[in-house]
This record gives C-alpha cells, structure tokens and sequence, in this order.
DNA sequence: GACATATAATTAGTCGCCATACTATATGCC
DNA sequence: GGCATATAGTATGGCGACTAATTATATGTC
C-alpha cells in the first residue's frame, strides 16, 4: 500500500532514471501533498451526506460561535476566502435551510448571517464528530511524536514561495491586495 | 508567523475552549494541510506564467515520456483523474498549443495526443525548475530526518479512510466504483 | 450640500475537478 | 451476420475557488 499517488510516482520515476540525487526529497514532498489531499478526501466524504462542503462547514462553524449572526465580510475574512466564495456557500446553504440572510438596519449595505435551528443542529454535532474523526488520524502520537512532526512540517514551510513573501511585506511601498 | 490558516485558527480556538483534549492532534493534522496548501499555491504561482496548472503540467510531463503519444485514457489512468477531466485540460493545453490531438488509425475512437515544439520545450525545461524547487523546499533535511518525517506521515495515512476502504476490496460482492 | 472615495455584497466569467449521460466504434457470442 | 456489451472520447452541469466589474450605500472633505 503506497501513500503517493499515480502522478507521483510517474515524477519520481522519471526524476530517478534521470538521476538528479534529489528524488529523496521529491517523494517526501509527495507524501506530505498526498497524506493532506487523503484527508482532505475523507472530509469531503464525510461532509457530503449532510449536503456540506469543508468550505461550508467553516461557515456553519464559525456562524455557531456567534449567536448574533455575522456579516458575509467578516466570515470572508474568518474563514481566508474572498467575499465572492462567500457569496457562493451562502447561496448554497440558504438554499439548504441551513442559514438565513438578512438585512442589516443600521448599514444597508451589510447582510446579516445567521444559523437557522437546522444549521444549529448541524453545527454543533458536526463540530464534535468532526473533531474527534481528524483526531483519530493522529491517534497513537505521543507528545514527542507531535512535536517532531510538527518540527519537520516547520521547517519545510520555511522553504515555501508564499511566506517569503509574507516576511517582508514592509518594505514594499504599496500593498497589492 | 504561523504556518496554520485563520480557518484552522478559529477550529483550534473553539476546540480549546471546550477542552475536549484533541486539539494537540488536530493541530498537528492542520499543520499538515496547511503546509500542503502552501506548497500547491506556490506551485500554481510557478506555473501560472506560463499559461499551466498544475494538471496540465503533469500531462505535459507524462508525454514527454512518450514520445509516440498517449491517449487520452491513458493520460487519465497516469495522472490519476477522470477522462472528462483530461479532455477539459487537453483543450486548453490543445488551445495555447502545446498539444496536438489526432485521430488514431487502428482504433478510430481513439485520440492520440502528441507534444508541438512548444510542449517539448516546455516539458523538459519545467520538469527541471519544478523538480528542483520542489527538493530545495525540503534543503537541510538528511536521511534520518526524512526517514522521521517520512514514518510520522505513514503512520497517519494508515488512519485515513481511504486507504482503509483500499485494503479489503475484495469482501465486497460488487465494485461500486 | 455635493462630490470623491471607500466599503458591502453580488454578478459574471474563468479554471480545475467531478459525476453522469451521450455518441461512436470495437468486440464477443449465439 | 447480428445484437449485446464494453470502451473511447466528449458534452453537460455542478461545485468551489479566484479576479474583476457592478451596484448600492456610507463617509469625509471642501
């Protein structure tokens, strides 16, 4: 049984006919892709019976911790997703009975979101069943075991594009986004 | 600076709260993803100049390999999709020309899908960048740390349900899928 | 008070992925 | 030989993500 996928394997076939002394790297890159799209998978699976997405459970979550509802901006920016993915999942999720829009009095350009008792429900059996299930993939590790891992996973992330780019943000005379 | 999403945040935030004693682990699986994520956003950034995805680059990268074509099938069996997700990726690889499609003789349902010039050139010089970045994100690790990454990896990926549902196929009566 | 600017949400269009359903062609069996 | 079945590729439509543009509303300044 073989963490790594098909296409995986096909580069880290041909990275080693060629030779180039890195494929022990590549395939450790490999496995961390393939172990979090496994997950991902299994989320995406456990969340469909429900009619949710994992980007629609964030907004479910996130809608429970506040009982007086939040606007489609904050839950952009709660959840890391532009306002127009928002926009989406609520569409879907009203759809669903799972949320209600409403508009706000005070500044009519905002929307308030909240819960319907079908999106409590969902919420907070969700939260727990989730939690305990991405727990479980973890079971067996032992504090040393986490930290290792977590270690590793550390300085990997050092090396990657996007937090470069998140370091020195302050030098820059103009902020893009 | 943190290498966990504000999505990941707020979970680990309200999973705290209750106390429910998991959140070391799901920390530790947040972290996995997270990483992956930033890993694929660098790629799609790499790759996006040059008018690729990282689907379409894997389908560059298999008919490199072959320089009497594949079809469209076998393109979807390698790189593991569906072949509605390949005939999708062919098209606007096809557009941008890096790819010719052409009716095989022998079996005239078939398409065989060749690399133009242009997709050869861009294979082989982006399968270098690519497979190089790709290792210098994992720079400093030596064997045993990748063997400890490595193990740490597996051991989670045995939990996964996928792989569980992999191991006894053989039990069902029919295939579902 | 009016106009420029900022902000909130949505719409529209793109992309990659999927599942499902269709068309064309091969193949196997009676 | 002819019909059922399998296979190859594509079309269609859905989802979730993005960017860019649009519309409505606030706000701040002269």
């Amino acid at each position: 049984m073989e963490i790594l996928e098909q296409k995986h394997i096909a580069l880290l076939t041909e990275a080693d006919r060629r030779g180039d002394g890195a494929t022990a790297n590549l395939r450790l890159c490999f496995e961390v892709i393939a172990l979090a799209a496994a997950i991902d998978r299994d989320c995406a699976a456990r969340l469909a019976p429900h009619n949710l997405s994992e980007g629609k459970f964030v907004l479910l979550f996130l809608l429970h911790q506040m009982a007086d509802g939040l606007s489609p901006h904050e839950l952009a920016d709660r959840a890391g997703v532009t306002r127009a993915t928002v926009t989406g999942l609520l569409d879907g999720l009203e759809r669903d009975v799972f949320v209600t829009r409403q508009q706000s009095k005070d500044d009519r350009r905002k929307v308030l979101v909240r819960l319907s008792p079908k999106g409590q429900d969902a919420a907070r059996e969700l939260f727990d069943t989730h939690t305990r299930w991405i727990a479980s993939l973890f079971a067996g590790f032992d504090e040393s075991d986490r930290q290792a891992l977590s270690a590793l996973l550390q300085r990997a992330w050092r090396n990657t594009d996007g937090r470069r780019k998140a370091m020195q943000p302050k030098a820059e005379s103009e902020i893009t986004q």
